[in-house]
DNA sequence: TTTTTAGTTCTGCAAATTAAGAACCAAAAA
DNA sequence: TTTTTGGTTCTTAATTTGCAGAACTAAAAA
């Protein structure tokens, strides 16, 4: 029989909070919950069952929102010699990786963004200015964010 | 009678594909449409009904949309002496705003990670140290990104 | 061989989202 | 004053999402 965990009010509260973030940036509730309890449970590696029993859900939900939460790579799984069950637990680095996913599709709008202006009439030059400085803007991001990763690179080192 | 606005096949294709990002964003679809459609246009500034023509949808559709869209600041709306018409166009700089915006999101972030380290317990020390790593991450982030905001206005200015 | 464990997969329902259609309304025009 | 314009609001209907519960399964244990 597994040893159940226990969750403080306080984390409770850490673990609404966090939850909410993550549904905000398109995860789904009970994925964001797990995902959210694996960063303020004491213990840090829980069971199929521990995460059920702590966030008071059904089977098919958990074993859906692991899988969608391994899939995605926000958490791993470690198994234990002579212990069936598998341990999962948040994949930290995911953050960091998330946050570099997240600036490379900047060049995927300018793109688009520069689709759109090869199209679009002369006639309307204030608006292709502006949208043109847009996708400059953009792909000024582009250039300079991989550089602040370096900055950190090289700092932490 | 309203002159309608004619949409070309490639805009069409470039709508959906600007649709589906903005959709992305949490954007719903019908809001993604109305301001993709105000990017591809050869006209820029759309009445009410120019818009619920080109796209087939509903006046409720088109109205809801519309506000919403007034509401977060994406597009806005001018207005013609003598014409009881709104004149609806794309805000191109709140593009440029939104990722200002996200960026902003980084700190709501690491304050929570700050607040999971305080009540984690001392004894995970190894996961303690990769999430302190992640809020330093998020920390220097905070202190680099408005540097390149300000390398960007004097490069531009 | 049977039973238990550690899940997965398959309905099916309840809630939330999204948009249509019709009724409605206030200001301007006729 | 009546009508038209430029919308808004209300009700309803269709999807879509998210999850519970039960049935199922493969591997290990007994």
């Amino acid at each position: 029989m597994d040893n159940v965990i226990n969750i403080t009010e306080k984390q409770k509260e850490l673990i609404e909070k966090l939850g909410v973030l993550c549904e905000r940036d398109g995860m789904q509730p009970a994925a964001a919950r797990i995902v959210a309890l694996l960063l303020v449970s004491d213990v840090t590696d829980l069971t199929f069952d521990n995460i059920r029993e702590a966030l008071q859900m059904s089977k098919s939900a958990t074993s859906n929102a692991l899988n969608l939460l391994l899939g995605t790579g926000k958490i791993e799984y470690i198994t234990k010699p002579g212990d069936r069950k598998r341990y999962f637990k948040s994949k930290l680095g995911s953050w960091k990786e998330e946050v570099r996913e997240s600036f490379k599709n900047f060049s995927v709008v300018s793109n688009l963004f520069k689709d759109v202006l090869a199209q679009r009439p002369a006639e309307t030059a204030e608006f292709n200015g502006k949208l043109t400085e847009v996708t400059n803007f953009l792909d000024f991001l582009i250039d300079e964010l991989p550089k602040v990763y370096t900055k950190w690179e090289k700092e932490n080192s």
